[in-house]
DNA sequence: CGATTGACGTACG
DNA sequence: TCGTACGCCAATC
């Protein structure tokens, strides 16, 4: 693009791409930005991802183990788990169940 | 300006 | 197989 895009409105971009009643993870965001591995960059910009606008579905994005890590930071803790379940995501002690089938993998769906 | 933290992930023991 | 240590890169203190 020729906009310069910043590493937080590409993670942005990302995200907002994610089906309803589906989830990612941090890693495969992170390498789809070709920031290899430095998933935590992914995280932080999640942190600013909810002050976004338009409001980014950073609850549809998890860790590599399918685990509500960031519930946290929704301002409630089950914020999360709320919004996933409505999204016909089920969620058992903070894991989401089925995440390998759920997994929504930007890399093979956008076919980079 | 330097040190620490952070919603992760991989490697090693 | 499980636990601990280290690395990433940027933002915040």
């Amino acid at each position: 693009m020729t906009t310069k895009s910043s590493f937080f409105e590409d993670v942005y971009a990302v995200v907002r791409l994610i089906p309803q009643g589906r989830v990612t993870s941090y890693g495969a965001i992170a390498k789809y930005l070709g920031t290899g591995m430095s998933s935590r960059m992914v995280g932080w910009a999640m942190n600013a991802a909810i002050q976004a606008d338009p409001p980014v579905p950073a609850h549809r994005v998890v860790n590599r183990h399918g685990l509500l890590t960031g519930k946290m930071h929704f301002g409630s803790p089950h914020r999360m788990q709320e919004l996933l379940e409505a999204e016909g995501i089920k969620i058992i002690n903070d894991q989401v169940q089925s995440f390998e089938s759920l997994f929504w993998n930007p890399l093979t769906e956008l076919e980079m």
